[in-house]
DNA sequence: TTATTACGTTTTCTCGAGAAAAGTGATTTC
DNA sequence: GAAATCACTTTTCTCGAGAAAACGTAATAA
């Protein structure tokens, strides 16, 4: 639980303007490295972040520390920061834990939801349909369908009394996020994915909570499998500021 | 996830001697905050706690950031650090969530699991019944036993290949922790949990997954039974350091 | 009395410089 | 030629002081 607040971590909709710059050098960096401007594996040079983001070395420090409790950044000891890598095994893990997680919480909102909750989540197809119009044109439209189609998902589990289950899914919806946008660049355009969240939407409010759930695991789980079709040496890119390359078994 | 390292956060056994002043920090602080020493919504002063911890501000300032990880900390935009607060309501969700995420641990863990990790498991319940028998004595010995309850558990899941599932089990455990400690000064010695430890470790070993499942459930929820008999002001401990007593409600 | 405003104090946040450690490359030795 | 050693450079880690914000108190006005 990140930051604080009954409502739990819920800067979805809104950026509520960053109260402290430690703060702010935590969103920008954690943009970037989900969006992948920043590759997996990457070193993060406080020297040098600290010019980029415009704030003293202490205040980089703290924010690359927060960053730890996404699980984006991994930190080793005396030998400073780095962007967490990246592999199949851990995104097939990320996928099946998130089902686990999103199914349960599903089913719970689908149980406790009331009629607010109904038109919510009617609300939030509604944007994200919108804005799979727009999409492929400019950066900004797919930067606008991204957020909305997590502001989607998170408003379909909003109804699930589990603060817990709620703040680790979020944690997973990030890491797939980061997944899904590294590949971005190789993959083509999503598959249907429009009647999958509309399928998705009616079953939700229908309260038919099984079908919901087995379309939303489909939904999650054909991610992984468009993931399995990248190239071999795809996961590799983390390689690139590793300790030089040390012969590896001679 | 937290420090680094592929086994994910093992440093249970052993300290493996803080690498850094933060992490020292970061480990005395979280050990202090789960033993209860550090009440529940207690405000931490940068200022107090570096003298008490002995180091400089800035370094104080990234542990409490780490703690924000385990959500035993948490931070409000400019108002400082408190320790996380606790309510009976959060625990039942812990305890929900734990058992979801734990028993499918446990399921995997009992499927994939090899003949070192039966031994691994046999050997850790054997540690925790020794350190039972020397319980109730001094401090240190229940130190011992809260410690090797820890490893039983994470021992008993370790074969699941889930890194996110233990590393969110993880998680709760801590907290749970926090709570069953801070809760000991008023209840009795705990019921029968030895035939309960032995009971599930006898059905791990044997492969009985329902009944594994069966019993750790039971194990779990027990805690938060007994939880239930605290007196109602129990969970009003934070409201000590709290804005003055603004007046509520006339 | 109650609400509002202004001031002073405390606490938090931020920054840059110094100490410690790790990494790097060249030299020496077997 | 390969391994070990040593000095040098880079990076990380740590600290204390200054700036900014929040808090508490007291005085003023309705």
């Amino acid at each position: 639980m990140s930051d604080s607040s009954p409502p739990l971590e819920l800067n979805a909709s809104d950026r509520p303007a960053p109260k402290t710059l430690v703060e702010g050098a935590y969103l920008r960096l954690r943009r970037d490295i989900i969006e992948g401007v920043r590759q997996p594996g990457e070193k993060l040079r406080v020297e040098h972040l600290k010019d980029e983001y415009q704030v003293g070395a202490g205040t980089l420090r703290e924010a690359l520390q927060l960053l730890i409790t996404d699980a984006l950044v991994v930190a080793q000891g005396q030998r400073g920061f780095r962007v967490a890598p990246i592999s199949l095994a851990d995104f097939e893990d990320i996928t099946r834990t998130r089902v686990l997680l999103e199914t349960e919480a599903l089913r719970q909102a689908i149980a406790l939801g009331d009629e607010a909750w109904e038109a919510d989540v009617l609300a939030a197809f509604h944007r994200l349909s919108r804005a799979e119009d727009k999409l492929g044109a400019s950066n900004e439209a797919r930067e606008e369908w991204e957020h909305r189609n997590r502001v989607f998902h998170e408003v379909l589990i909003a109804a699930c009394p589990s603060r817990w289950i709620r703040h680790f899914q979020h944690i997973l919806y990030q890491q797939s996020e980061r997944y899904r946008r590294i590949s971005h660049f190789h993959s083509t355009i999503p598959r249907d994915v429009h009647a999958e969240h509309e399928g998705l939407c009616q079953a939700a409010v229908a309260r038919d909570a099984d079908r919901a759930c087995a379309i939303l695991t489909d939904h999650i789980q054909r991610t992984l499998e468009s993931l399995k079709g990248m190239p071999d040496d795809f996961f590799d890119t983390g390689r690139q500021s590793l300790p030089k390359n040390r012969r590896q078994a001679a």
